[in-house]
DNA sequence: CGTACGATTGAGCGTAGTCAATAGCTGTGG
DNA sequence: CCACAGCTATTGACTACGCTCAATCGTACG
């Protein structure tokens, strides 16, 4: 119960009652897992995330996986322009969306703003960081998005890493074996701390920004 | 002079007279390698690409370089949403560019739609596809972008790379060694045409096709 | 209790990167 | 006119980072 109780601990969107169909609030509460929308489906209206963690991806027609961006809570999902659905969106855990309401022209320009820079970043990352430089620059966007701002205060963040290796994998363009080597390097290092792979602790956040932003110096130092 | 008498062949955007600064149609000529705003500066105007080819990159602090997006004529430069310029935009040829007009919803619609589905696409490009993959695809969306459409109605399509080797690599999350194999081997392989670099023709596009969309069973075959 | 899945770890391999040398072209200046 | 520097592209030899394959462990779940 390890799991079950660290997700309560760091406010995991659990449903009051673990079954999924329970509603709350009036509001549905989907299973992890549970695919939203599908690329090149018919577009469906935009959705804003209340609560839990959603991944947007796209995949080539062999299977290979590439996930475009994570999305915590509180961002839109859905941003679509055309027709049809650009990506993926799956729910990564126990995820509470409403539909967005209309939104004022300041507020829309800053959601699209917000989408297209993530992209934009994550596609330097895919093309020119390497493993360890991703999974840093993974970890602290993570941690930005889902650590509570209490945590955050206090000299330590901990937070919920809600995806699996494999994810991160196919988040960062990387295999499950170099996502799980780099962390365990990273631990070894003393840069982060976990007893289970999916509850992570910032301990030394300024040198994982060091290797996140790819200043090269890191890379040898530090017992990596 | 082959390079020249090939440019001018092509269509190239090439002033009258061959002097940077001449102005024609009172439009402004801007020369190649001519940045058109940075990174991080304060938002630009939104314009369109009359005529030419551009890059926009990012860099990471050590120099790293990922060029997004290549963007050729018809298109829009600097949709910027936030204060600040999200990307570098410089040109790859002499370029025309003129102040957008107002745009109609539907229009703006498009053009954030096209971006982001570029852009989306190409982080499926850097985080899943091989060195072959990455390079039939940029050939194709070249080509796609830049050949005439008189050239593309005959069997074979032949158009301009303005890239170099060292922007196809900055765009593809290659170096340029790599993309240089590719190209040879897809010569040898009687997919792709050139004896200057600089000019293609696609000879077997269905193969290429095959191949940027990731259908493996064409790599080996084909002797590649 | 058995199955399934996620994470970790090791061994070996292969793709793409690094380093280096060369060729070809362009533009410059003596 | 030629020598030279600078740049791009190509090619070869070697390296190494990250992938593949495989085995093991722990936990969750039916």
């Amino acid at each position: 119960m390890l799991q079950l109780a660290s997700l309560a601990a760091l406010g995991c969107a659990l449903p009051a009652k673990s079954h999924p169909d329970t509603r709350v609030d009036s509001r549905e509460f989907l299973a992890p897992r549970t695919v939203i929308f599908r690329e090149g489906f018919d577009a469906v209206p935009q959705l804003r995330l209340t609560d839990g963690c959603v991944a947007l991806s796209r995949s080539l027609s062999d299977g290979r996986r590439q996930i475009i961006d994570i999305v915590g809570p509180g961002r839109l999902i859905g941003l679509v322009f055309g027709e049809h659905n650009r990506t993926t969106a799956e729910t990564l855990t126990y995820c509470q969306i409403e539909p967005a309401r209309e939104l004022g022209l300041a507020e829309f320009r800053g959601a699209v703003n917000e989408m297209v820079l993530r992209v934009e970043s994550h596609a330097i990352l895919l093309g020119r960081k390497t493993a360890p430089e991703r999974v840093a620059s993974a970890i602290l966007d993570l941690a930005d998005q889902f650590a509570r701002p209490r945590a955050k205060r206090k000299g330590t963040t901990t937070f919920n890493l809600y995806l699996t290796r494999g994810e991160m994998a196919d988040w960062l363009g990387l295999t499950v074996e170099t996502v799980s080597r780099c962390f365990q390097r990273f631990r070894r290092a003393g840069l982060v701390g976990f007893t289970d792979p999916q509850i992570v602790t910032l301990l030394q956040p300024t040198v994982l920004q060091a290797i996140a932003a790819g200043r090269r110096q890191f890379d040898n130092s530090n017992n990596l």
